[in-house]
DNA sequence: ATCCTAAATGATAGTTAGTATCAGTTAGCA
DNA sequence: TGCTAACTGATACTAACTATCATTTAGGAT
């Protein structure tokens, strides 16, 4: 089987419970792996709908779980349940394709420069900010352009 | 360069209605005033508590509407249904103090000249964007260093 | 190894936010 | 003044969670 160049230092989502004093058990390990093993993001009820064998309220408290920790962001799209993605870098933001909903992370430390000088100009403290980038991603773009092909 | 357009009369959230081609209805100018004279940001259901003579598909519909105008603009909020407020300025981002909820709008040309620099590493067309800014507002701070006098 | 118990589970019921339906009402034009 | 498509609101429904609680289980103590 595949045993070979898994560069993946970051301890795995199971571990990420267990370091929050909670047990290692078949449920959260369907969870974890499900979600690391699954496609970049996924909505609470996708998550329930491909484990079968795990209770609704265990699959959501465990999203809770991750994401309370930080091992999981969640990110509410407009209209619709919000959906979650492994948190890969620290600190980052989003970018989420308004065609397919295919969402990426990015980081930059502009946006980082950015925040400071607006700490400026707000009234009150910051305390965290986010960003998310609507975009129509390269794959939809083709396909966009090639249905499209009047002028 | 700001084409003083501020000076014209802000157009009510009613004459928007009108001018989306819908009739003026007494259920339409309750909604849309209380949305003027009410607070900043407001939910759709605190709407619809405020107004119980009219009905809650009601005052959905109104809100969709004047989502779809851009007229409002509807912000998903971490944990809780979406909240609203009017658009006064054409793009703009929002402030949200994660104490009391207020939410505040600001713009600010850096943000917009970081996106220009962004769309160099992004994969993609880069549609739209969203920024939302957490904080501690002034009134919080102050009524937190009240509370905790000690340190 | 087995016992013990707090932690965890999952079926189910409840809640919240929002949408669909549709019979009755009304704006606005002719 | 009448007509009719637009609109309304009561209600039923759906989606997305959350709470409850009897049963099961992880995992430390013995």
């Amino acid at each position: 089987m595949t045993t070979e160049s898994q560069v993946r230092q970051e301890p795995s989502l199971l571990t990420t419970l267990e370091d929050l004093g909670l047990r290692k058990t078949s449920a959260r390990y369907a969870v974890t792996s499900r979600i690391e093993n699954g496609s970049d993001a996924f909505t609470a009820e996708e998550l329930c709908r491909q484990l079968p064998e795990v209770g609704r309220a265990t699959v959501y408290r465990t999203i809770r779980h991750l994401v309370d920790a930080g091992a999981l962001c969640k990110l509410p799209i407009l209209d619709g349940a919000p959906m979650y993605s492994i948190a890969r870098v620290e600190h980052h933001h989003h970018t989420i394709c308004s065609k397919c909903g295919a969402v990426g992370e990015f980081r930059h430390s502009t946006v980082e420069r950015v925040m400071r000088s607006l700490a400026k100009e707000i009234d009150g403290q910051i305390t965290g900010h986010k960003m998310e980038i609507f975009i129509t991603c390269n794959s939809c773009l083709a396909s966009e352009s090639d249905s499209s092909s009047d002028a």
